[in-house]
RNA sequence: GGCUAGGUGGCAGAGUGGUUAUGCAGCGGCCUGCAAAGCCGUCUACCUCGGUUCGACUCCGGGCCUAGCCUCCA
C-alpha cells in the first residue's frame, strides 16, 4: 500500500510518490517562539511528527525541517518588555517548545533551522527577487511585486481582485499594489537589525520559510505542511517568492493543512485569548493523554478541546495500559505492525481509524492464550508506537500518575492492610468505610488474585 | 461580499451506495461479601427539502445552521 494524503494545491486525495524516494523531503512551519506552545500548536507538531514516522517507516532517507522562527515583532516586545536582548526570550522558548512537545511524544526533526541564522540565504534570495523584476525597493522596504507573478493566489484559490475587495487592512501608501508583501523592512535603532544592501534591517514575515527550505531540502520539495490558517497569506507568498526566486514550476509537490483546535467550537487563538498552555495542562495531565486527544479527530477536521475529551482519553488508556499489565510481561522481540492500522494512517492519516483498531488489538488480547497472546501484545505495542503511545512501561503508566498527584503511598498501603484484615474478619463495615475513605480522596480500588490495587481517579 | 470546511446515536468521532466503526457514558449478565476493574451482551444515528437509483446517511441540486480564511495566528 502507498501512503494517500490530501493535497490543498489540488482538494483531493492523492497517492503520494516523492520526486526521489532516495531523498524524501517535508517541510513544516514551526513556532514563533516569544512564549509558551498552546495546544493549538501542539496539533500540527503531533500531527506532522506522525506523518514523519510513517514516511519514515516507508522511505529510507526522508528530510523533516521545521523551523524556529526566532525573529519577529512579537519577539522584539517580549524582549523589550523584559529588558532582555530577543536571543534570551527566543532560546528560553525554543527549549519549552522542544520540552513540552517532546512530553507530547513528538521527535524532533531532521533539522530545525534557525531564521537567525539564515540571513545570508534570506538576503540573497531576495536579491534574486529583484535581480528577476519580482520585487522593488520603497522607502526603504522590499516588496514582493504581486502582479508579477500571474498564477498567485493558486493555492487558496483566490482571485486579486476579490482580495482587495476584502482587504481589511490599511494600505502602505508605499506599495504599488495592496496585496504586495514586505520581504525586507527597515529597523529602527531601538530594533534588532541585519545589514543588508538596503540598510540595517530584517525580513518579511514569509522569505524565512522559502529561503530556509530552499538551504536544506532544495528548490523544490515533497511536502510542505501547517495549520490551515497559513494557506493565506503565508505559503501563497512562499510559493510566490519560491517560485521566481528559483524560476520552477513547483514549489512543493503536496500541502498539508492541520485543522484548528477550537474551545466552546471557536478557534483557539492568542487574539481570542483563549489559548490552553501545554507547558501548563502537562501539570495535570500526562502528555501522552494529550497525544490521544490530538490524535482523536482526523488532522483536518476541526478539534474541541474540552475536560471531557482529556478524561475519556486517560480512561481509555488506563484500560489499554491495564490489559497489557494484566496480559504478563512483554515479549522480547519487537512485534509485527498491525495491517489495518497500517493502512488507516496511509489513507491520509486517519486516526481515528487507527485508534478504533487499536481499541480493537486491546479487546482481543485477554481472550488469546501462549504464543497468541505474546504475538498480539507485540502487535499492539508496536502498532501504537508508529501512534506514538503505550511505549511506556504499564507499571510507571499507573505509577506516574500517583506521584504527581502527591499522594502518600504508605498511607495508602496502610489503609488497604487494615481493610484486608477487616475483610479476613468478615468486618464488611469496616472495609467499606475505608474504600469510601479512599474513594473520597479520589483512589479507587480494585481487588484482584494478586490483592488489591489502587489507582488515582482524579488528577 | 468572496473563498474553504462541516452538520452522524447521550457525548466525542470514523466510514460506506444495500452488511458491527471505535471510545466514553447508560442498561443487562458473569465475576465479587458488596463494589471496582475486567469480560460478554445491548439500546439511542446519520440537519432539511427535492432529484438520480431496484435501493442513499453515503451521489447531485436548493435551503437552513456552524466554524474558519480574506489582518498576526498552528
Amino acid at each position: 500500500m502507498s501512503i494517500r494524503l490530501y493535497n490543498t494545491l489540488t482538494r483531493q486525495k492523492e497517492t503520494f510518490k516523492p520526486a526521489d524516494p532516495q531523498r524524501v523531503t517535508m517541510y513544516a512551519c514551526g513556532p514563533t517562539v516569544y512564549n509558551y506552545a498552546h495546544i493549538g500548536n501542539a496539533r500540527p507538531a503531533v500531527i506532522f511528527d506522525l506523518l514523519y514516522r510513517l514516511l519514515a517507516s516507508k522511505f529510507p532517507n526522508v528530510i523533516y525541517a521545521r523551523n524556529i522562527t526566532d525573529v519577529d515583532d512579537k519577539i522584539n516586545q517580549a524582549a523589550a518588555d523584559e529588558g532582555v536582548s530577543i536571543d534570551v526570550i527566543s532560546s528560553r522558548f525554543t527549549r519549552a517548545y522542544r520540552e513540552d512537545m517532546g512530553a507530547l511524544g513528538v521527535g524532533r526533526p531532521t533539522v530545525e533551522p534557525e531564521a537567525t541564522a539564515h540571513m545570508k540565504q534570506i538576503i540573497e534570495m531576495i536579491q534574486r527577487l529583484l535581480e528577476k523584476g519580482h520585487a522593488y525597493e520603497a522607502e526603504n522596504h522590499v516588496l514582493f511585486d504581486v502582479a508579477s507573478f500571474p498564477e498567485y493566489g493558486g493555492l487558496s484559490r483566490r482571485e486579486r481582485r476579490e482580495m482587495i475587495a476584502g482587504a481589511r487592512v490599511e494600505v502602505a501608501p508605499y506599495k504599488r499594489n495592496p496585496e504586495d508583501f514586505v520581504l525586507w523592512k527597515p529597523s529602527g535603532d531601538d530594533d534588532p537589525g541585519w545589514d543588508s544592501p538596503w540598510g540595517r534591517g530584517r525580513p518579511g514575515w514569509h522569505i524565512e520559510c522559502s529561503a530556509m527550505s530552499a538551504a536544506h531540502l532544495g528548490e523544490v520539495i515533497d511536502i510542505h505542511a501547517g495549520g490551515q490558517d497559513l494557506v493565506f497569506p503565508h505559503h501563497e507568498n512562499e510559493i510566490a517568492q519560491s517560485r521566481c526566486a528559483h524560476g520552477r514550476e513547483t514549489f512543493a509537490r503536496f500541502w498539508i493543512h492541520n485543522g484548528f483546535v477550537t474551545v466552546d467550537k471557536r478557534k483557539m487563538s492568542k487574539s481570542l485569548g483563549n489559548t490552553l498552555i501545554v507547558h501548563e495542562l502537562l501539570k495535570k495531565w500526562p502528555g501522552e493523554v494529550m497525544r490521544y486527544v490530538l490524535l482523536s479527530a482526523h488532522y483536518r477536521q476541526p478539534l474541541d478541546w474540552s475536560e471531557s475529551a482529556l478524561e475519556q482519553a486517560r480512561k481509555t488508556l488506563d484500560r489499554m495500559y491495564a490489559t497489557l499489565r494484566d496480559a504478563g510481561p512483554a515479549p522480547d522481540t519487537a512485534g509485527d505492525l498491525d495491517p489495518a492500522i497500517v493502512e488507516a494512517l496511509e489513507d491520509d492519516i486517519n486516526t481515528p481509524t487507527a485508534l478504533a483498531h487499536l481499541n480493537r488489538l486491546t479487546r482481543e488480547l485477554p481472550n488469546l492464550e501462549g504464543n497468541e497472546r505474546q504475538e498480539a501484545m507485540g502487535r499492539l505495542v508496536a502498532s501504537a508506537g508508529l501512534l506514538g503511545l503505550l511505549q511506556e512501561d504499564p507499571a510507571v503508566w499507573f505509577r506516574g500518575r500517583q506521584e504527581a498527584s502527591g499522594i502518600d503511598s504508605e498511607k495508602i498501603q496502610a489503609l488497604l492492610e487494615q481493610r484486608s484484615r477487616a475483610r479476613k474478619d468478615k468486618d464488611f463495615a469496616t472495609a467499606d468505610r475505608i474504600r469510601d475513605e479512599l474513594i473520597d480522596q479520589g483512589i479507587e480500588i480494585e481487588d484482584s488474585p494478586e490483592g488489591t490495587r489502587w489507582k488515582v481517579i482524579s488528577a
